[in-house]
DNA sequence: CTGAAAGCGCTTACAG
DNA sequence: CTGAAAGCGCTTACAG
């Protein structure tokens, strides 16, 4: 029978009760957890053939009706493997860790699929957690305990690589670029602007603007440069009042829109840097008395299900975030934690292409720059 | 695995080598682990006073420079604990799990939150995990592994109490009943049902309709009794056309609002199940050429970041799911896995008014039933 | 074919 | 004040 103490942090101790009060002779109907000895006494053999037997060690040979005896007597008892004790032998957990910064970022949810999905096809676990209330140095320990083979860190977070390094485990970062040496995987984020701007091109906009991520982001400052990169390709420049920082939120999307609007009045279109900050641009659009597509385009980076009955319904890049937690989970699995890792996603990015744009207001038609002056 | 085997008493003290090996070629020599023994013979003493000076243990009696000896050789050699070693010892783990059907509904990740909250108190970490590709079986092994203290299931899944209950191991769900013994903590959906309706009766509606959560939901069961019970006890009902299944997602909403309004086409309030249901509302309405609030109010369960973004921003009733996800922790840490519990989350529902819900159009003005068909 | 033994890295009652 | 020893529940090389 397991023990339940009052939780205790890790300094601790009440003088609490012997584990077990003798060494031998368990009673026959004690509710104690079965162990492996429990299924060799009744089998009728040793503790070695059992495990053996229940983990179909290939170089086990036993006798059928023996191997029989074992399997019946297990589920007889309604064993289960003790997990501690397995990975204390086997020095390895069967459990890989996910760490970010919180889980109310809806991309993490499809990051987080994908990466249970390779973990559970690799015979692991996959457990998550956030990082808001614990410090990095938290998540360092648990690396470093033995309780996960590895980690993957997703999403902007303190820089930690040289700590998660001196635990010899192998850690990953996922669509975040490591500092020191390389140990990540990323999405093509520049690429994923480059497409948004381009659709916006296609469509004949001639004044884009961008509604770019917090500064402290790796990915926003990669999807800035692709906006700048696909205008430049255009023989088009922005100019830095095109561009308005905000914060990942609607909250930001909708003040940074306000901004962009005061000062680039002839803008047509704006590429936002995500979809979160794409609800509150269409809000502070319509706010500003625009109409979207009318008199402005929106796209945004990262495709979510409610992007469908948004108003109008939102164009949006799709990002292949399940299958970056897929890799993520892979690399740990096959690659050593010395190994140096910089890979790219490469599964494609596609534009999902939905009301909130169309091809820019013909000059004189519609509301025309009056309306904004 | 060679790291296992050599007992060579090497004057080994480095500390963990962080540098950044460039791994070219020759791996770089990762050092073995750092073990309690590693920090004994490095201090000159035991290794059981090495595991009662770290872990404080106030009945250890040690002169003050042992003590320091002994801190001073663990920061020297980088040790940090094993904590699978620790948990088999201990027979606890210091690990709460959680797990819900999917992470893509940003109510869990609120209820996430304060779980974490509450494990970071009481010196546990809080583990999360959906079950969309492990069977339920699996959650019960691990629950049933040593490698959990106690397991969190929080929405719809098959029922597995019975299960959960053979591993001896504290479980709870959350904000869905247990079939069986009680052993759940719940929101006072009725109540923010009812919330929600009286909020639109007395704004003045009287033909209020209902965007319900798909029947195996608890959540949604408890979501219309409330619904239902505010209009009794305003002393009108509603009619069987007046509700529309649907399955909590956008999609779904926009799918019900459409049948809701070509069965009860006087409708001038609807109460939606949860907030991503409703933007599919707002959608559906949008289209059906319905202005939100002037033809329809709107009002959800669940608020968002994003509601306040929404067009028109949507009125909701905030629940407590942080407060939901701290007291599961909480009782998992307090009782005994014995112990019946069936409680109501008691922290405060609120109505968040925003531009969603109005006061019903006067009869004869606004749109009046020709607009719709 | 099956068993005995060592040991994974800790913790803790007990002895001195 | 500090150490020796047992043991948590497994796995696995080795022996018979």
């Amino acid at each position: 029978m397991t023990h339940r103490r009052p939780p205790v942090p890790v300094a601790q101790t009440p003088p609490q009760g012997v584990q077990r009060a003798s060494t031998h002779g368990a009673p026959p109907h004690s509710p104690r957890r079965p162990r492996l000895s429990d299924v060799a006494a009744l089998a009728g053999v040793d503790t070695s053939v059992v495990s053996r037997a229940l983990n179909a060690d290939p170089k086990l040979l036993v006798r059928p009706e023996t191997r029989q005896r074992i399997l019946d007597a297990a589920s007889a008892l309604g064993y289960r493997p003790n997990a501690v004790a397995r990975s204390l032998r086997r020095s390895t957990s069967g459990v890989y860790g996910l760490a970010i910064p919180s889980f109310s970022n809806p991309i993490y949810a499809e990051i987080i699929s994908g990466a249970e999905r390779a973990a559970t096809s690799v015979g692991k676990h996959l457990l998550s957690s956030s990082f808001t209330d614990a410090k990095p140095e938290s998540l360092v320990e648990v690396l470093g305990s033995g309780r996960i083979d590895g980690l993957i860190v997703a999403g902007t977070t303190p820089a930690m690589d040289v700590l998660l390094d001196g635990t010899g485990e192998p850690w990953l970062y996922l669509n975040r670029r490591s500092p020191g040496r390389p140990r990540h995987v990323v999405l093509d984020d520049e690429g994923a602007a480059r497409l948004a701007t381009t659709h916006l091109l296609r469509l004949g906009h001639e004044r884009i603007g961008h509604v770019a991520g917090p500064e402290v982001a790796d990915t926003a400052t990669r999807r800035r440069s692709g906006f700048l990169a696909a205008l430049r390709d255009a023989g088009m420049r922005a100019a830095a009042r095109d561009i308005a920082v905000a914060d990942y939120t609607s909250a930001g999307g909708a003040e940074a829109i306000g901004r962009l609007l005061a000062t680039s009045r002839d803008l047509t279109a704006v590429f936002v840097a995500n979809v979160a900050s794409a609800v509150g641009v269409l809000f502070g659009a319509d706010r500003a008395g625009l109409s979207v597509p009318g008199d402005l385009s929106v796209i945004a980076i990262h495709d979510l299900p409610m992007a469908e009955y948004l108003i109008p319904p939102l164009t949006t890049v799709r990002m292949p975030l399940f299958e970056l937690g897929r890799r993520g989970v892979d690399i740990l699995a096959s690659q050593p934690a010395t190994a140096d890792v910089d890979e790219v996603v490469s599964e494609p990015m596609e534009i999902v292409a939905r009301a909130s744009t169309a091809p820019p207001p013909r000059v004189g038609a519609g509301r025309g720059l009056a309306t904004r002056r």
